[in-house]
DNA sequence: GCGTTTCCCTAACGGTCGCTACAGAAAAAA
DNA sequence: TTTTTTCTGTAGCGACCGTTAGGGAAACGC
């Protein structure tokens, strides 16, 4: 009755894959939208520049309070434009979730495996931390911390939360590394030190939110950094 | 058109005030509501019990993921009670986060103002902060914040935003008042110190959230009194 | 040119949101 | 008792939520 279709999940097998493994390079064809060939007519907006769009949204507002209807304003798309290119909220979400991971949170990554040493990792993610969560021109904070934080569709704030978790537990991997090559005491409380980075990770977050300007954040980072072994 | 009364505001002129002034005690009139002596009807619902339901509706969901259905719901009241008793949800809300600074967040001014040195009063701060964001049987971390990140309500935001940013200012002063003592140096940076705490608090409130328990957040608050300046 | 395939726009769906008019019930005051 | 005042339950308001038919319009392969 409400739906005559077959189950009403979705009638358009739209392309919908996150991001098509096409070659290197920006792919062929330089039309807007330029995804290969199709047979119909082509995408008449950019699915990269929409998505980025998105990403500032949640990044800002935060799953629930970021409306469709204010998604469809800031990507410049109707609301079926959007259902079909990016399947539903939640799945347009969690693919700004990994576009923000890729293209502001690699920081992190890049911090723990390029530093020589466990303790200018850490020292190097937080003092970067500082300046990435103030950055001018951009949501302050970090999305994976403030984007879905009472949400009423728990599965996305469960996702968050392991992502946050999942990033602690790889510092305490670099932490662990560092004590595996001597750099720490071998009693070091690697567990702690790493919980210590999240927390200090998540209250700087907070802090840049609240209006806290890069200075002070660095300045917290310099602090948070006293509490290691000395070297 | 839409109303035909004179300004739509509020029609009925209920009682509305967040706790009448009443003498100590529980004051008169045992029967339920006991609000003295009224003319009509007396309230068929305990006003505290039903806003302490609303505490931990809050509590738990945020500001925005409580609907006022919810609401009802746990408060075991109709909506036109509710609204006649606590004004709209955003009154209700400002009471209820009164309410939880009095009944479970009273050991941040306790701490601050009991301790003999601001360093002891940081500490006791942040281990009690371990025990009270992790308290079985309730919700966990901190209502002031988390329950209004990520808000449609721009107002109800900036209203915890504000209180956050109070509480540090209050750390502030007692460190302030330390270095004046004599306890600490006389060059400490107060504010650095301050907002350090307040981060730790913050990030101690989500790892809770993010299902810490007890005695890894104390290894948190041991781990952050560290950066103390040495006594 | 053709037909086909896909996209975009308008409009609307059912559901929930915060909120309230209205009438009836209940208890205090007379 | 009667009157007056207030509370409570039903039922519904308009607005917005996420989501989706359905009908042109546009660009492809041929």
């Amino acid at each position: 009755m409400v739906n005559s279709q077959t189950a009403g999940v979705n009638s358009q097998a739209a392309d919908r894959q996150p991001v098509p493994p096409s070659g290197a390079g920006p792919g062929p064809g330089a039309g807007p939208g330029g995804r290969g060939r199709g047979r119909g007519r082509p995408r008449s907006f950019d699915r990269e520049t929409a998505l980025e769009k998105a990403v500032l949204a949640f990044w800002e507002h935060g799953y629930e309070a970021t409306s469709v209807s204010g998604l469809t304003e800031v990507m410049g798309i109707g609301a079926p434009s959007l259902y079909a290119a990016f399947g539903d909220k939640r799945s347009l979400f969690e693919e700004v979730v990994n576009a923000y991971g890729t293209r502001y949170g690699s920081f992190c990554g890049r911090a723990l495996a390029e530093e020589p040493t466990a303790r200018a990792a850490v020292e190097r993610l937080l003092r970067e931390a500082a300046a990435e969560y103030t950055e001018p021109g951009r949501p302050h904070g970090c999305l994976i911390i403030h984007a879905a934080t009472n949400c009423t569709t728990p599965e996305v704030e469960a996702s968050l939360r392991a992502r946050r978790n999942a990033d602690i537990a790889a510092v305490e991997d670099r932490i662990r590394a560092g004590v595996a090559a001597g750099e720490l005491p071998a009693d070091t409380d690697t567990a702690a030190l790493a919980r210590h980075t999240g927390a200090m990770l998540q209250g700087m977050s907070q802090q840049a939110r609240d209006g806290a300007a890069r200075q002070e954040l660095e300045a917290l980072a310099e602090l948070a950094t006293r509490i290691w072994p000395r070297p």
